[in-house]
DNA sequence: TTCATTAAAATTGTCAACACTTTGGCAATG
DNA sequence: CATTGCCAAAGTGTTGACAATTTTAATGAA
């Protein structure tokens, strides 16, 4: 299992339409019969650790390859992954990353002030000690992580940051809906931004959210929460041209690290 | 087309698996080729009509023969209706319209509430003369059929009333998240209120929105938008039995109007 | 009756094979 | 040299047949 995943092949093979090679490896190796879910998973997650790149073509043999699986399969999922706007589907011509404008970009982040700004505020109506507590040990965690220079780490312990606070909240629309715009923040960021160090969140921006919530200062948590989302959005204009990214080496690589 | 449609025949031939007679009828007659998008704006047209019932059994064959199509399209439309949570789907059993919990309806409603909010606000800041004079004329039509007596028709005008405010505010994700909750009320009110004609939408808080936007008055309008939702969500507590509905004579009603 | 047990029927899930559409290159044409 | 038409290759879309699972019905024992 870790055989397939860590031999390698070069791009080059995927795109010229060599399988063969790739194939054998596989049949042979594949212990880990990835399911539907499973599969979906790992695309997302390429996307949130921004590694897959907006407008990459994600073609369904090539997929069902890598991960070992049947092409209905990789079927659903793109389906899927379409529904939740990650990919964007044309009828006859297939699926790619999707490449969000700048104009969704802004709409996103609007939202997600939006939706943000609710939680904080039923959270703060709501929250105990021990959830506080909760809270204090993930920034722990997520200060550790910056200033060990682990960056990947940093980028989804932050992440988890804004899950972890509409999960506490207990509207599970609300929660949806985050979880739904925090997976298409990146291909925003990736297309209009750049992947710089700066555009993420900053911890000590987060420190300052919990301080408010536990005085239960509904106000200053959606003012700094506000400010926080906004140090993001305000950059968004330019969009670079956009690489096609080498597949094989992206999902391969998260492949290497899952169980 | 309309001869399928029209023609009778029992649910009790529908529940005790004889569909021998219905496919002869829909094989011979059927001239329209329902597409997918067709299909599934049909189902959910009828949950938005609230003929569709909470807890419904959806067999894929079923559907497959009365609208005409394979399986496999029916099979895409449930995961499709299944991600927007008007149906659920179990592994191995089928797809039931969804029946969802006081929680979530309650959930659903404070989401809405949010969502009206911010598209009021950001409507307001930006709505010229041409849009308010359109929201007038949509309001001087809802009127018309409530003091006409065509339940039916208000109900659906009221429901576009909501929708267009969402498209005049512009945020495309705002829109869509406000759809996907409308979507979701009937099954909410249907499970948890009873389709008592009290549990809608009235008119002359629509109007008085209206008002309120007219004036640039942010505040008033939120406000007036916040009751008018209340007055729903104020309701949802107890949860009488199921009735499990004729899909046929549903479905059958809503294809004999469409063209 | 009530509860297991089992067989049959109904329903959902999967897949390989085929059909259809798009893409890209090459040659002929103007 | 640009344009058009054509063909093969690469992709995507669909389907019928079969596999797997759940539901229903029937049977028999306590």
């Amino acid at each position: 299992m870790l055989t397939i995943l860590n031999s390698c092949y070069t791009a080059a093979q995927y795109q010229a339409g060599d399988h063969s090679n790739v194939s054998a490896q596989i049949d042979t190796t594949a212990k880990t019969p990835f399911n539907e879910d499973e599969v979906l998973r790992r695309i997302e997650q390429a996307v949130l650790d921004h590694r897959l790149a907006p407008g990459t073509k994600l073609k369904e043999v090539q997929l069902a390859n890598l991960f070992g699986v049947k092409r209905g399969l990789i079927r659903k999922v793109l389906t899927r992954l379409a529904h939740s706007r990650l990919v964007e589907q044309t009828p006859n011509r297939g699926a790619t990353v999707a490449s969000p404008s700048v104009k969704e970009g802004r709409d996103l982040f609007a939202t997600r002030r939006v939706i943000e700004a609710a939680i904080l505020e039923t959270l703060i109506a709501k929250i105990d000690a021990q959830d506080l507590q909760l809270l204090a040990d993930m920034l722990q965690r997520e200060r550790q992580a910056y200033q060990q220079g682990d960056t990947a780490h940093a980028l989804a312990l932050s992440v988890d940051f804004h899950r972890q606070l509409a999960r506490m909240a207990g509207n599970s629309v609300l929660e949806t809906y985050l979880n739904d715009i925090i997976r298409r923040t990146p291909l925003v960021i990736l297309a209009h931004l750049g992947d710089d160090e700066q555009n993420r969140c900053r911890n000590q921006e987060h420190e300052t959210i919990v301080d408010a919530i536990a005085q239960r200062d509904v106000k200053t948590a959606v003012a700094v929460m506000h400010q926080h989302l906004m140090q993001i959005e305000s950059k968004i204009q330019h969009k670079p041209e956009q690489q096609q990214t080498d597949l094989a080496n992206l999902l391969r690589l998260e492949a290497v690290e899952g169980t």
